[in-house]
DNA sequence: CTTGAATGTTACATTTTGTAACGTTACGGT
DNA sequence: ACCGTAACGTTACAAAATGTAACATTCAAG
């Protein structure tokens, strides 16, 4: 019963870029990531820099310090906070309900039975499966 | 092809709120969007009509005039604007995959390959049936 | 015609974002 | 031991978004 409303605050679109940047490769820093903003906008370092902070004060990224440099990462992964929306959705529009949710994504054709199904058997056959008695909890990432 | 992004705009809190009242009686006035409202946080009434009048501005409201007062309803129905944000974050997290995003819901035990069949059981149960060719627009208030 | 309810107009103070210049520090090389 | 430079910190601002309202105008009903 503790853990109440994370409220995930809300980004900016400029935060948001930032964060889909980290978010995609995992961590990155200053440079990093004004690179790859900059396909879209060039901004300076300072400026980068600065959101960085912003986000770090918001408590969706931190820091950890390799060298001299500030290497950023998500505070939560990407599908921790894309869960987190949803079910925030949810429970402004379904009271909650999840269920109801997807079933107004189906009045509007944004999804099909039949996705629903596939994914059902795909999440059962993925992760878990009864054979498996220690479900570990942590995501392995060991690509790359 | 044409449709481009309806850019759902983001609603600040306070817009927010007045959202919710109307979206969940379906219209509403000025005053009793401000009694509504009035629970959490007294306001005046000019104020809570420019936040209407933001609101429309924005593209989520619409009014019409009965007598001499605004009645105020979404422009899009919650449905509508649920479906939307959650596409958004597929757009945003799962590159546009609702599956990925429900995969990765799934994963943080949002909702379990259960509660999808069933849905997908209802879904086809409720909308779907091929008696209905004419499923009705709305429009069609009566009460009252 | 006087009222009053309802709307329109206009104003701010705050907060949030976008953007950045400038100052400080310390590692690495010569 | 220096110094240049890469990285970070500090501080600033202009713009936009928000929250919050006061005051003016209108028009129908009595």
């Amino acid at each position: 019963m503790g853990k109440r409303k994370a409220k995930t605050p809300n980004l900016s679109s400029l935060e948001n870029a930032a964060m889909q940047v980290i978010w995609s490769r995992g961590s990155a820093n200053a440079e990093e990531v004004r690179i790859a903003l900059s396909k879209k906008h060039e901004l300076k370092d300072s400026t980068v820099r600065t959101v960085l902070r912003r986000l770090e004060a918001k408590g969706v990224l931190t820091h950890t310090v390799q060298g001299r440099t500030f290497v950023y990462e998500p505070q939560k992964d990407a599908d921790n906070v894309a869960s987190d929306a949803v079910q925030q959705i949810a429970d402004r529009f379904c009271k909650g309900s999840l269920s109801s949710l997807l079933l107004g994504m189906a009045n509007d054709s944004r999804i099909s039975p039949d996705e629903l199904r596939k994914l059902a058997d795909k999440i059962e056959n993925a992760d878990d499966l009864p054979a498996e008695p220690k479900p570990r909890k942590r995501r392995n990432s060991n690509k790359k």
